[in-house]
DNA sequence: AACAAATGCAACCGCATGTCG
DNA sequence: TCGACATGCGGTTGCATTTGT
């Protein structure tokens, strides 16, 4: 027994979306806002499926999207979390106010992927292309961070360790979790910087750490939320101070890495709504 | 000017996931 | 707990526009 279709394709239109259905649709949500897509169309006096009208809608009608250009700090942005999350471009849009996931979709592939390629960096593994040492990329893989190039080469052991180091610690801080590092650029001297880091929930330490600030009600200054470490401070979601605002009803409080709650990872929760 | 190739983007499709009775 | 339905997501397609010859 096959899934009934979401709407009777006899009787709908397909294809570029008129003024006029674009007006239609706009006014119709304005008054009665979002939700009930299957129905919607109806309601509309819309020749079209519901899923095409929600699309349209949060794609391209939506009073809050930002059109134009994306900006150099949007690019590296995007880059950024694309090397974390991979391809999942909901949660990308998310961290980018007035960008849908089609939209930076169809910029990654038409524009960043250009971009990564000519800076010699494979845009699917956010490695070096001509870095030997690349591992096929399995299901199950560590998270890739890459910081780019630094011209570190010539350092010497002890000063490479270092910065290293504070790499390690700048991505601990960023996602408040376990970063463990893989030496792989010092085994085989590759200029590219990417460190391998293998992401994973927050230990009993930091756990430990994170009640210790609700008891004292001050802020931990290595307590560095998601949306502060991409910059994003002035966000609605920066959440830095959660954990002081929470106040006595602490045990609401839940560790929470990417969304992650309670070990399942909830990729909604990262959603900038 | 005409045509072909390349590019960019809106829209579609199928599957996954969430919700509710 | 299960099944049906609604919604959301990511990959892909198709077409309009731009660029090159």
């Amino acid at each position: 027994m096959g899934r009934s279709p979401c709407c009777e394709k006899a009787h709908t239109n397909k294809g570029a979306w008129t003024k006029e259905e674009d007006g239609r649709l706009m006014s119709y949500i304005r008054a009665h806002g979002e939700g009930c897509w299957r129905s919607l169309p109806k309601a509309a006096g819309l020749l079209r499926c519901g899923k095409s009208c929600r699309l349209r809608w949060i794609n391209y009608l939506r009073p809050d999207l930002k059109r134009g250009n994306f900006t150099e700090e949007e690019d590296e942005l995007i880059i950024k979390l694309h090397s974390l999350l991979g391809n999942k471009w909901s949660i990308i849009a998310g961290r980018l106010p007035g960008r849908t996931d089609n939209e930076i979709k169809n910029y990654w592939n038409t524009h960043i992927r250009r971009k990564l390629l000519n800076r010699g960096i494979d845009p699917a593994t956010h490695r070096s292309i001509n870095d030997p040492s690349t591992p096929e990329r399995s299901t199950n893989t560590a998270t890739t961070i890459s910081f780019g190039a630094s011209n570190n080469k010539n350092m010497n052991a002890a000063s490479r360790d270092q910065v290293e180091d504070q790499k390690s610690m700048a991505v601990r801080g960023m996602f408040g979790c376990k970063v463990e590092r893989f030496p792989l650029q010092e085994q085989h001297g590759i200029p590219d910087l990417n460190l391998e880091l293998k992401i994973s929930p927050p230990s009993c330490y930091q756990y430990q750490q994170q009640e210790a600030v609700l008891k004292s009600g001050r802020n931990h200054s290595a307590a560095v939320c998601f949306a502060c470490s991409l910059g994003l401070k002035s966000s609605n979601d920066c959440s830095c101070g959660d954990y002081v605002s929470a106040g006595k009803n602490s045990a609401v409080v839940q560790h929470d890495f990417l969304g992650l709650k309670g070990g399942v990872l909830d990729y909604r929760s990262l959603e900038m709504k």
